[in-house]
DNA sequence: ATCCCGTGTGGGAACGATGTCACACGCCCT
DNA sequence: AGGGCGTGTGACATCGTTCCCACACGGGAT
C-alpha cells in the first residue's frame, strides 16, 4: 500500500481557463480571445464566456501568462530603508504611478545591506519583472540586472550614470544654495553634516558646499565637515563633539534629514537656542522640521514625485529599450523657516 | 512577402535550465535535482552543474517554478498610505520579516479607495500569491481572497474577525490608559478626536475612552467628541473651532498620529501653552512627538513588530491552512512626556 | 548464473495561458 | 456550380520547470 496524495485534499481547485471554457460550451482559444481582445469572438459567444467567467471567479493566472509571453507586468522597487520618511514617500510615489500604468509593484527594503540588495536583484530576476528601480548602494544592482536585461532606473542616486537612467534632484545646486543662505546671513563657520561622499548625493551636495564657501570668500575648514553614517545616534554624538568643542560654528548644514535629526537633537542637549546660538538648515524636508520650534529651514525635494517620475522613466524605457539613457534632475527649493538668521554677535 | 518576428531580436535570450543542462552535458532533470536538492545527483555531476549554471549566470524562472509547483513563495501587502509614518514602518517590518522567510513581497498602497483595494487584491490573486497582510478598509478584501483560497492576516484594524486571523494592538487599553492618565491628572473636560468609528481600531478606542471617564465617574459630553476624517487639515480646522469656542476642553486625547498633528498645529495657531492651558496625548508615537516642544506623551505601539508579527503569522497559517483563526494582540505603553499635566486653575 | 536492490540518470507529461495554423461555414461573385 | 473570401472556431505546440516513472549499471546474496 502507499500513500495516495490528492493534489489539494479537500480544498477546491482555482478555476482555470479550461473550466471557463466547459462552462461556456467552447474551447479554450476561444475563451482567450474573448476576454483579452485580441482575435475574433462573436459577440454573443463573448458574452456567454464573460458571463461564465464571471460566475466562476475566474482570475486569469499571471505565472503562466508571463510565461507564455515572456514578459510580466510587474515592476520591482528597491529601497533603503522604509522607515525613513524619504524612502517610504519615493516608495509611495512610485506604488501611484506603477498602478495607474497598469503595473504591480514589488517592494523590497534592501536595509542599506550590499547583500539584501543583490539577494533582491536575484528574485526580481527570477521574477523575470519588466523593470527594476533603485536607490543603489553601489554599481552592483544596475550591473548585475543589465545583465540579465532587465531595465534599471537609478533614484535619489546614481552609480552607473551613462549607462542606465537616473531620477535626481539638483543636489548641487540645492547645497549651494542652502550654505549661499547662511553665508548671506554673515555666517562664517559653517559646518556640513555629510554622508557617505563616494554616493553621488553626498558628493554632490559636497560639492554645493564647497562652491557656497568659494563664492564668500571663505576658507574650507576641514574640522567643520563631518561625514557621518546612516543614523540618528551616531550623527548626534558628532554634533555633540563638535558644538561642545573649542571654536564651534554658527551654523550647519545638514546633507540629509537623518543628520539633521542627530544635530537638533544635540542642539537641544546642549540647550543651544536656534537661531540665536547656531543656525541650522537641512538638505531633504521631513515631517517633523515644520512642527519643532523653531522651525527647520530645509531643501525640499519633491520625494513623491521622484518615485513617480522614476517609474514613469521606467515604463518610457520598457517600451523602447534601446533609447539613449536619460538622467532627469529634479528642482528643489529652500524653504526658509525659523531656524536661520545672522550669527550672534562676539 | 510577410513580416517575420524573431522572438527577441539583437537580444540574447536568458539561460535557462535546458542551457545548463546543455553545457553540463546532462539532463535538465538532472539539473533540477542537483540544483534545489531533492533526488538523487551524484557528487560531481552536482559539481558540474552548478559550476555551468554561475557561468551562465542562470536564474531559476519563478513563473514557470510556480505554475508547476501551484504554490508560490511571494506574499502580498497591501497598506492604507505609506506616506503615513505608520502605515511606512508596518510595511518595513513586514517586509523583513517576508525576506527572513524567504518570501518576495508584494506591496501596494491602496490609498483609502475601496477600488485601489479590490485592484490590488485582484492582482494578489492573478498572481497567485501564497497569502496577503491587510490594512484593510472593508470586509471585502478578505471575503475576496478567502473565497479564492488565499490566506489572509487583518492587521491593526479587524473586519472578518473570527474567519480570518488578526493582528492588533490593545487599542482599549491603550486609550483607557492614555485617558486614564488625564483623569488622574484631575482633568474633567476631556476632548477625544477619533477617525472611523466603525473601525475596529476607533471603535475599541473610543471605548476605552469612554471606560476611563466612567470609572472617573465623568458623563461624556458628545461636543467634546469630534470623529473626524484622515487627514490633518481636517482634524486642524475642528480643532481649532472646539478650542476658539466656549467650554474648551482642558486635556485632548487624539487618537491617531494623523489627527495629533491636525491637534497640535490649532493648538499652536491659537497660541495656547502646553501643557500650562490645555493638556494632549495622541495614540500612535509618530517621530515628531519626541521632537518638538513640549514632547508629546503618547500611546507607542511597536507598529515594526505589528508587521512583523502579521507576516510570521500568515507564514503559519500558510504551513496549515486548516488550524483555528487567532488574534494575536500586540501590547502598548503609555509614554508620558511633557505634554500633559494638570488642568489650569480656573 | 540469476535476482534484487541501491544509486543515478533521462524521457516525458504535466502546470495554465497564448497564438499560430488549419479548417468549417455561409455568402457573393463569376 | 465552383472558386474565393470573410468570419469565426478548435487543435495543438509552446513557454521553463518539476517530478513521476522507467531504466541502466554494478555489487552482493541466493
Amino acid at each position: 500500500m502507499t500513500m495516495e496524495r490528492h493534489p489539494s485534499p479537500g480544498r477546491s481547485r482555482r478555476p482555470t481557463i479550461k473550466d471557463v471554457a466547459e462552462a461556456a460550451g467552447v474551447s479554450r482559444s476561444t475563451v482567450s480571445r474573448a476576454l483579452t481582445g485580441r482575435g475574433y469572438a462573436a459577440s454573443d459567444v463573448r458574452e456567454r464566456v464573460l458571463r461564465a467567467a464571471a460566475e466562476l471567479g475566474y482570475v486569469p493566472d499571471v505565472m503562466a501568462r508571463t510565461l507564455k509571453q515572456q514578459v510580466s507586468r510587474s515592476v520591482g522597487v528597491l529601497v533603503s530603508d522604509l522607515r525613513n520618511p524619504f524612502y517610504a514617500e519615493l516608495a509611495a510615489g512610485a506604488s501611484r504611478e506603477a498602478r495607474e500604468r497598469g503595473y504591480t509593484m514589488v517592494l523590497a527594503d534592501t536595509s542599506l545591506s550590499a547583500e539584501a540588495e543583490s539577494e533582491a536583484a536575484e528574485a526580481l530576476v527570477a521574477l523575470r519583472v519588466a523593470g527594476v528601480v533603485v536607490t543603489p548602494n553601489s554599481s552592483a544592482v544596475s550591473t548585475y540586472l543589465s545583465a540579465h536585461g532587465i531595465p534599471v532606473v537609478e533614484v535619489d542616486r546614481q552609480f552607473a550614470a551613462g549607462s542606465t537612467d537616473g531620477v535626481v534632484v539638483g543636489n548641487r545646486v540645492g547645497a549651494r544654495t542652502a550654505t549661499s543662505h547662511l553665508v548671506e546671513l554673515g555666517h562664517r563657520r559653517i559646518a556640513l553634516f555629510i554622508d557617505e561622499t563616494d554616493w553621488t548625493t553626498g558628493y554632490e551636495r559636497y560639492q554645493g558646499y564647497l562652491e557656497a564657501l568659494a563664492a564668500g570668500d571663505i576658507k574650507v575648514e576641514p574640522d567643520l565637515v563631518v561625514s557621518s553614517g546612516w543614523d540618528v545616534a551616531d550623527s548626534r554624538r558628532r554634533a555633540l563633539d563638535m558644538l561642545r568643542g573649542p571654536g564651534r560654528p554658527t551654523a550647519v548644514f545638514a546633507a540629509n534629514n537623518v543628520l539633521a535629526e542627530g544635530v537638533w537633537r544635540a542642539i537641544g542637549e546642549l540647550g543651544l537656542r536656534v537661531p540665536a546660538d547656531i543656525s541650522l538648515v537641512a538638505f531633504d524636508d521631513a515631517p517633523w522640521m515644520s512642527m519643532v520650534s523653531p522651525t527647520v529651514s530645509a531643501v525640499s525635494q519633491n520625494t513623491y514625485g521622484l518615485g513617480a517620475t522614476a517609474v514613469r522613466r521606467l515604463s518610457e524605457r520598457i517600451e523602447m529599450p534601446d533609447a539613449d539613457s536619460v538622467t532627469t534632475v529634479l528642482n528643489v527649493r529652500l524653504i526658509s523657516r525659523e531656524s536661520t538668521a545672522p550669527p550672534p554677535a562676539i
